[in-house]
DNA sequence: ATTCACATTCAAAGCGCTTTGGGTAGATGC
DNA sequence: GCATCTACCCAAAGCGCTTTGAATGTGAAT
C-alpha cells in the first residue's frame, strides 16, 4: 500500500492525502477523518525512504561505538544508553541508527555517514581526550553530541558528561576522612576522557591533603571483571597493600571484591571499595543498602537527555552547541569502613 | 556532491557514472578508473535514501529489542550480539536499524517496520515460548531470523540457539554426578522461550534419575544481580538448603557467590554453581582456570552466526528457513565440587 | 450580476539514485 | 562496400513521497 494507491482508493489527489495525514491546514476535518481512518484500516504508513528523499530529513539518529582495534568489546553501558535515548526518540518518530566502527577507519566511516545521509545527527560515543572526531564532524556540519567530553577539544561542541571529575575528588576525599592513606585506583584506559578526569581528580585530592599519588596503586584498562580482580589480587599481596580502591565501574568492583575474599579479608571492614556506578538495569547496586559505596549516574538518564539535546539542535540548526554537566550522587553503602 | 555534479565534473552522464561506481561491465575499464579516483577524491558517496528507493533496498537490518513493560531492560547480551552482528554487516554493507519495542506495541511496531520499509530483514530477540511475532512476520513477508526458538510454533521459520536444553540437562546431571541432590535452579523469566527449555531439562535430568523437583528450589525472574543474590540467601537460610546451584546468567551467579559468601559457605566446596555463560566480553568467566563452571556459549558468535543467515535469506528469497543449533561448551571451573 | 476572498483540492516538479531501452562509433566478416 | 557485432555511452522513466503553484467552488460583499 503506498499513497497512490492510497489516494486512489478514496478519489483524492497524493498532494491531499499526504496533507491530511500530515496535519496540514488547508484540508477539511471530514476528508482529514477520511484519510486518517482508510490509512488505519489499510495498515498505510509511508516510505520511510521516500519521505526522507522529499523532505530532506531522516528522522533517525546515528550511534557510532567504536570498536577498540585490540579489544572488540562493546561498552555494556551502550545498552542502558540506547534504551533511554530510545524513549526520547519514539516520542519523537526518530529511529535509531547503529554504526560499529574500528578505531583505524573513524574518518572514513563519519564522512560517509555524512553523505549517505540516513541520519539528521549522531551521538558521539567513547570520546578520547583529544578526540578528532569533534573538529570533523563540525566541519562535515552535521550535529551531533557527544556523550562524555574531549579535554584537549577547545573549539565549541555539544556535549552530555557526567561530572567524573568530582564525583572521583569526592569519593576520594570520603575515603581520607576515613582515615585511609593508601588508596588504589582501579581506573578504566586513561586516554579515554572520562578516565582522565577520574584519575586528575583522584590525583588532586590526594596532594591536597599532602599526600603523594602512588604509581605501584594505579591501575589502567579496559574495565573488565578479570581486570579488577588481577589488579586488586595483585596488590593486595604487595608489600604496602592499599587499605581502600576506588574502582570505576561496578563490574570491574565486583572483581576487586572477590580478589579481596579471597584473600581473607572483609570488605568494608578490612579493605574499603568505591565505585562508580551506571545504575545498569541488570547490576543494580544492591536494594535497601547499597552493596557498594558509589558514585552514582543513571547512564539511561544520561541517554535520554542526551537524545534531547540532539533533536534539539536538529530543529534550532543555528542555536549554540548546548552543554550539560550531570552531578553524580555519592551513596553510602556497605563497602567502605574507617581504616583500620 | 551528488550524482549529477559527480558526473558533470566528469562530463558524462549520470548513469555512466551509477554503472561505474557499482561495477557493471559495460563501462571502459579507464573511465570506471577515472570515475572511481574522482568519487574518492570529492568524497562522493551515494545518498542511501535515493539508493534504498531506486532499489527497493535498504540495506540495512533491524533489531528489535522487545523491552517489556514490567522491567525496562535491555538485556545485556545486547551489545555483545550486535559487535559480532555488526562484524557481518559491515562486510556486506548493511547497516543496523534498533527497535526498542514494547510488548503492548508489538504487532503494530512490526506492521509499521515493514510497511515503511527502512530494513530488509530482521533479527527478532528474546522470543517467547508462544510468540505471536513470528507468525505475524511470516505473514509480512519480511526476511527474518529468531535468535532462540519459539517452543509453541509449528510454522517453519529461520532461527538460530543455543541448545539450552541439553546444555542445562549435562550441567544437571554433571551435579547429580557429583553426588548432589538438592539441586536450585535460578531461571530467567520461564515465558521466555530459554528459560522454559532450561527448566524442562533440569526437571528431566533428576527425574530421569528418579529425583522428583522441588519447586522450593525453583526461581524465575529478570536475571539481575540482586536476583541471584536474594534468591540463593533465602534458600540457603531455609531448613534444607539446596547443596548446588543452577544459574541461568553470569550476573546473577555472581548474586549467588555473593549470598554463598555471606553466609560464610565456600562456593566449590560447601555449595556447587554451575552457570550459563555468555562469554560477555566484559565479563569473562575467569582466565586461567575458569571462575565458574559452566555452560558456555558464545552470544557474539551467535550474532556473527544469525546476521549471516540472515543475509543469506534475503538474498535467496524463495529458499527455505534455516536454521541451527549450536552446542554450548560444559567447561569445569571451580566453583563446583562433590556434595559434602 | 459581478467581484473578491477564502476554503479545498489538484497536477506536476523535484528529491538522488538505478535501470530500461536506445544510440553511436569503430571493428569485424563477407 | 555493406551488414553485423561489440563496446561504450546516454536520455529519460520511475522509485514514493512532499511541496509549489494553480485551479475550482462557495459564499459574502459590492
Amino acid at each position: 500500500m503506498n499513497l497512490k494507491q492510497l489516494s486512489e482508493h478514496l478519489n483524492l489527489s497524493q498532494t491531499t492525502v499526504s496533507r491530511a495525514l500530515n496535519g496540514y491546514p488547508e484540508v477539511s476535518e471530514k476528508t482529514r477523518d477520511r484519510v486518517q481512518r482508510a490509512a488505519r484500516d489499510l495498515n498505510y504508513s509511508p516510505n520511510a525512504r521516500a519521505k526522507g528523499l522529499a523532505t530532506g530529513r531522516a528522522q533517525a539518529i546515528g550511534h557510532v561505538l567504536p570498536i577498540s582495534d585490540q579489544h572488540e568489546m562493546v561498552n555494556p553501558i551502550f545498552g542502558d544508553f540506547i534504551a533511554g535515548a530510545g524513549q526520547t526518540y519514539s516520542k519523537e518518530g526518530y529511529e535509531v541508527v547503529i554504526s560499529l566502527v574500528r578505531d583505524s577507519e573513524q574518518e572514513q566511516a563519519y564522512r560517509s555517514i555524512r553523505s549517505r545521509g540516513n541520519v539528521d545527527g549522531i551521538i558521539v560515543h567513547g570520546p578520547r581526550m583529544a578526540d578528532s572526531r569533534i573538529a570533523l564532524l563540525t566541519d562535515l556540519g552535521l550535529p551531533f553530541v557527544v556523550h562524555g567530553r574531549a579535554s584537549d577539544v577547545d573549539v565549541p561542541y555539544a556535549w552530555l558528561d557526567t561530572n567524573n571529575g568530582r564525583a572521583f575528588q569526592r569519593a576520594t576525599e570520603f575515603l581520607l576522612d576515613l582515615g585511609h592513606r593508601r588508596i588504589a585506583l582501579i581506573n578504566g584506559l586513561e586516554f579515554m576522557d572520562f578516565a582522565h578526569r577520574r584519575r586528575e581528580a583522584y590525583g588532586k585530592a590526594l596532594t591536597d591533603r599532602g599526600l603523594a599519588p602512588d604509581p605501584a596503586l594505579m591501575r589502567s584498562e579496559e574495565m573488565t571483571e578479570i581486570y579488577g580482580y588481577r589488579s586488586a589480587a595483585q596488590m593486595l599481596q604487595g608489600e604496602a597493600p592499599p587499605t581502600a580502591f576506588l574502582v570505576s565501574s561496578m563490574i570491574t568492583a565486583i572483581g576487586v571484591r572477590r580478589a579481596i575474599q579471597e584473600a581473607r579479608l572483609v570488605m568494608g571492614r578490612d579493605v574499603s571499595v568505591i565505585t562508580h556506578d551506571d545504575d545498569l538495569g541488570y547490576l543494580k547496586n544492591g536494594h535497601e543498602v547499597p552493596l557498594f559505596t558509589a558514585t552514582r549516574s543513571s547512564v539511561r538518564h544520561a541517554g535520554a537527555k542526551a537524545a534531547e539535546m540532539l533533536l534539539h539542535m536538529i530543529r534550532n540548526p543555528g542555536a549554540p552547541p548546548l552543554t550539560q554537566l550531570l552531578e553524580a550522587e555519592l551513596i553510602i553503602g556497605s563497602s567502605t569502613g574507617p581504616a583500620q
